[in-house]
DNA sequence: CTGAAAGCGCTTACAG
DNA sequence: CTGAAAGCGCTTACAG
């Protein structure tokens, strides 16, 4: 084994020199300042003259100096690093939704030259959270919506003091969280069926203790009431969390003559097509059907399925935004504008070609 | 914006005094001892003495001590981070391989006390990774696979001496990798197909400049070679990479009376299934099939799939192992095992029922 | 506007 | 086995 690893150390050239790196201390002494100057010139805070400031930044140029981020991370006692907490597990539906997130997250991140650190933590079993917080890795968290409650963990980050940013609604009033308007979005989605002539829409969402079934629900009578449409209760399916739900959510769907299904999330989407298709009703010719969520997955899928799409990359910027807020940075963009948008697509099809109403 | 800020900020706390953190000399001089002795029982190293050590020992268990990592960092210069470095986008049909990896990462890399900091990037623009590189946040990287090269920031890696590891086969021969048996895996399956009975085997693979599809491609060999089965060389597809041209594989096999199809991806699968389907063939009753990694999206999909199951995320281990020792960190565990296991689902059935053969 | 000095909390030769 | 001291590379009152 330890032959093996020197072997595979010689491969690195470990013990080559590496090429020359400055310090503030060779800069200074180049240019016969104090380091105390270069500091300053390069954070530019203080009183600094302009000649001095340029003739640091000349040599950082030709030098390619780089400060040492662990020296500085050390004097101010800050790491500049962000932790992002992502669940051991989750549904392959929520995979588009997890990586556009990081994506968002760590491109803001970049811009304010923090980087990210992930731990895989639920409440189950936090110690990869625990960890960065005991070792001090991380200025702040972002704590990824996570399907299962991770109020433990919440209340830990509390009362170690460690500012966090929640994604995805919030148990509890104070807790700082960014969300995709699930309510609006769902009315927006809901509208625009009714808008299309559908008199007797189902409805079929998941755990109802969860926010955003809530959220969607409201959403859903809210279109409703806006176009004084009455809600036939008996369509409304919530805790659909299985097939078998499902199948039974189907049964009374077609005895009720329901003549669209709006499912809250993929998941459910996916059930559902297959329960239709394993009693061969057809999409949209026998039944229409819309989805709350633009899952990439379904992009094969036949028909296609008219659905909401967030802008999620967005949702994970403004939760990083938010969080180096909180740790007291100046953020100087412009918050992502956190919008929805309809895409028609076959499966509610009528006579109608394919429309796309923006909300802009 | 400002006055956000602070209503943030004092939600947090920010303002409040936090608890009392203890340092090397709060130790030393409580027990009444030099820092120096302290550190070295803390790190073990360097001799001590036993009653010193746990002196030491039950201050820190008491107190509930934790080293401050960024001095620890600054002193050795070191960061006990390591950089994934996760390409922008990729297909959905990734998005469990990649998740099973960083989890199997994230596992081993903790044990060692390691942090996980991530960086999108690719060779069009890395400049995540260069971030990482240039504030010496990271001690050493994992590239992620990524399906299109990265041969330019594996080169900028090497002149910046920054060690590095491969997760998925590497072009070029100086550069330390870690892979699925993808040979041995794809000798399987198809090895086992030929047992139950299958003659004329057809491969749909994708582009064949891909290392993994020539992996893939010699284990289709060598399993039919093992058996003295002949190889039909006109039911070899390679380089399918849209619908297209699956389309035109399908239009061949069926003229070529193929009797089984073999996937060398699920995104050459999902493509598959469409096709099938839209021409009205039935898996299995007309045509078999399998697919070379096991899908949880294919979860709900009927008829269930044949396919090869990778341990992924003990590939993610391994890759994290290799990287601590080119770091020169003592890895004591075992390297996770990277077998195949491959699942006989219905696609393949003829007359007999659900067999699985596993590998061990 | 600039600098000397102390400090951030560790590690590590070196000397005893 | 233990300790005084220098050092890691920055920042930041404080004094000029």
């Amino acid at each position: 084994m330890l032959k093996e690893s020197n072997r595979l150390r010689k491969l690195w050239g470990m013990f080559m020199e590496r090429e020359k790196v400055y310090t503030i201390n060779d800069i200074a002494r180049e240019l016969g300042v104090s380091k105390t100057t270069v500091s300053r010139a390069i954070s530019g805070k203080g009183r600094i003259s302009r000649e001095t400031q340029e003739k640091v930044f000349a040599f950082i140029e030709e030098h390619d100096y780089r400060p040492n981020v662990l020296a500085r991370a050390l004097a101010q006692s800050k790491t500049y690093n962000l932790g992002l907490v992502l669940p051991e597990d989750f549904s392959v539906m929520d995979f588009p939704f997890f990586k556009e997130c990081m994506n968002g997250i760590c491109e803001t991140a970049s811009r304010y030259n923090y980087d990210i650190v992930i731990a895989v933590a639920d409440d189950q079993d936090f110690s990869g959270c625990r960890r960065m917080v005991e070792n001090r890795k991380v200025d702040g968290m972002i704590l990824s919506r996570s399907t299962v409650d991770n109020s433990v963990m919440q209340r830990y980050l509390k009362e170690k003091q460690m500012p966090f940013v929640v994604v995805g609604p919030a148990k509890s009033d104070d807790v700082v969280w960014v969300d995709n308007l699930n309510r609006e979005g769902s009315c927006e989605l809901t509208g625009i069926l009714l808008l299309k002539g559908f008199r007797r829409l189902a409805l079929l969402g998941g755990n109802r203790s969860h926010l955003v079934t809530e959220s969607r629900l409201q959403g859903f009578l809210d279109a409703h009431r806006e176009q004084q449409i009455l809600v036939e209760e008996a369509l409304i399916f919530l805790d659909i969390e299985n097939y078998a739900a499902t199948a039974e959510a189907v049964e009374q769907i077609l005895v009720q003559k329901a003549d669209g299904i709006l499912c809250m999330d993929d998941f459910i989407t996916s059930m559902l097509i297959g329960c239709l298709r394993e009693r061969n009703i057809r999409v949209p010719e026998d039944i229409k059907l819309a989805s709350f969520y633009d899952n990439p997955q379904f992009e094969f899928l036949s028909p296609t399925i008219t659905s909401l799409y967030y802008n999620t990359k967005g949702l994970g910027q403004n939760a990083c935004m938010t969080l180096l807020q909180l740790l007291g940075e100046e953020v100087k963009e412009e918050e992502a504008v956190l919008n929805y948008q309809v895409i028609l697509r076959e499966s509610t099809k009528q006579t109608d070609n394919h429309l796309i109403s923006c909300r802009a």
